[in-house]
DNA sequence: TTTAGCACTCAAACTAATCAAGTGCTAAGA
DNA sequence: TCTTAGCACTTGATTAGTTTGAGTGCTAAA
């Protein structure tokens, strides 16, 4: 149990870390708080905190620094989100303003707005419904020996891959396959599908096609890359911003994490409504032992939820933060619903 | 003009530089070449050597280490290229070996390949002819208000892209308008049809649609994607291993670099049939200045040409380094004529 | 032309000294 | 009981001074 002026000063520490990245000391504290105190008595305050394990040295005659369970406790119960500046309103009026042809685009975008907003890194990922269905299937002559297969999906995911086959391409058997395909598997959830496709699907294929094998291949392609969820990555190059003195190879293994769909996708982790705050070592994965991430749905009406977020250094101003991944997914829905209201009606 | 002994100290005062990165003193290059002269001998061809600018000091008093002149005239006249070392045979063997669905699979996997050889960064392109053509065009209606573009040249590159359209899709203004496209433009080179589209294509599709710009803007920019050379990139992240001292900046400015395609062809010059070195500042690009590129090109007969590029410190090991260059272009031309036979025939 | 010898240079590694910021603790005051 | 002035102590950072070792240029003799 913290009492007030306990509070005051945590609160201080955090915000003073964050901004300079220096320990902070009990007789800067003692100048800067609202409450007039000596040093002495910040000095034995914050030696409770210490043993509560909020706060810490970094060497023995050091400032202290928030420990992961101080900056938890600050951003559960002392931060208060700072209102966007006048400034970040402009860039996101101006970047997210324009038309789009594609949910895509608006997505990706977002992405870039954001990590411009924070100098961090970001990642989107667009509304899904729970559970898309394969809603068609195509496969286009493109050339003499080239073929492309579309897949599309009842929340408007398009997947396609190009491919070449050997002999000649024959319109009927392909026109066959196609049917087959959107006979028995259009409306089935895309796990549905797969499940099928190693099932009984070969065996009707076979009849159509002499070499059913490649055409499998590419079609499972298509469609786990369909099933995937697509997150878009924002300033990258970010990540360099702070790697100053953390080595090269963790900075390795942080960009190929970024760089998989999976591994993303755990790293986030489920959807929970409210704005959620990852610490540090709270995500198991050792490469982001430096680092915060804040996520945060955003609900688009009956077209899904999506997802936002900010990867940062742990030593990262939350009280901005927050405030701006609050608007910002606020900016968005809005946004998308007026793309959505424009193409559906 | 350099006396043999001298060729054969700066090949030393090279090779040593390369393989361990401390400048090179006359005492171990007394020890390690195959003539035998005192090191005072030696200083007195090193200070020759200095003179003629093909090395230099990092200190009034510290070994040498080769200019980028020096380097150029080992490149020009020294080196040659290492053989193979059977273990990177097997590599090649076994990446490039499994069979493959598309071109494209096969150039990207040859610039991981690449990257994995040299454990530096690595570009590929693959063979292009020198004007390609447009041999098709889709319009391949997706869902409600979904349409996919699809343009296919003659040399088998095929782009895509998916749009959302307001209002209903009327399938026969497609057909129209595809037909239009089909009629009045495949066969041109893609700057050819890009000019008609600016000249008298938007009039003769007004007759079609009623709101034409939104069609055109995306026939506009599948048509440059088709047009523009597409580099695939391989281990973009050993660039952090040089940078140890470098700034985050110029590393952030080096990864803009390469991730836009325009950058790339230009820094990567014109094809040339010898495989080229360009070293440190001899490109004109400043964030370049402490690196090499090796380029070369490969044949696939009547498929065209492509190109493939490695890109690390000036400080690199040039005889193995243009060793695997020389061997990767020739298995990676095999390889695709492999491919060629067995689509085309 | 080559080479032994020598004085000289410079970066790097190590040592010692000083500084500044901060701490914990004690004892006196409110 | 809480607060605070005072003080001894700790520690990382900075600076200056030393030492070491690799290397150079130059001279003079072979």
């Amino acid at each position: 149990m913290l009492s007030e002026r306990q509070m005051m000063i945590l609160r201080a520490v955090v915000r003073d870390f964050t901004n300079t990245g220096v320990p902070v000391g009990s007789k800067a504290l003692a100048k800067q708080l609202p409450i007039h105190v000596s040093s002495a008595t910040i000095r034995n305050e914050m030696a409770a905190l210490e043993e509560q394990g909020l706060i810490k040295k970094t060497h023995s005659s050091s400032g202290r620094i928030p420990s992961v369970e101080g900056y938890r406790y600050y951003v559960d119960h002392l931060v208060k989100p700072d209102p966007l500046r006048p400034n970040d309103i402009d860039v996101i009026q101006s970047s997210l303003g324009g038309d789009f042809h594609k949910i895509d685009e608006i997505i990706s975008q977002s992405a870039t707005i954001l990590s411009n907003l924070t100098s961090y890194t970001a990642f989107t990922l667009k509304p899904e419904l729970k559970d898309s269905r394969l809603s068609g299937f195509r496969l286009v002559p493109l050339g003499k020996r080239q073929i492309m297969a579309i897949l599309v999906t009842d929340s408007g995911d398009v997947e396609n891959q190009t491919f070449d086959v050997a002999g000649d391409v024959d319109g009927e058997q392909l026109e066959a396959v196609v049917r087959l395909i959107n006979d028995q598997l259009v409306g089935l959830t895309l796990p549905e599908v797969l499940k099928k496709l190693q099932a009984d699907i070969p065996v009707q294929i076979a009849n159509y096609l002499q070499s059913p094998q490649g055409f499998l291949d590419i079609f499972g392609d298509v469609l786990t890359r369909a099933a995937q969820e697509r997150f878009y990555v924002g300033g990258r190059l970010n990540l360099l911003n702070f790697s100053q003195d953390s080595d090269v190879d963790s900075l390795k293994s942080l960009y190929s994490l970024i760089d998989k769909t999976d591994d993303i996708a755990s790293v986030l982790g489920q959807p929970s409504d409210k704005i959620s705050v990852r610490i540090g070592n709270e995500m198991t994965n050792d490469a982001l032992r430096n680092f915060s991430l804040i996520t945060a749905t955003y609900d688009v009406d009956q077209h899904g939820q999506g997802m936002i977020a900010i990867l940062g250094p742990t030593r990262m101003p939350y009280s901005r933060m927050l405030g701006i991944v609050g608007a910002f997914r606020e900016e968005l829905a809005k946004k998308l619903l007026d793309y959505y209201r424009f193409y559906d009606e």
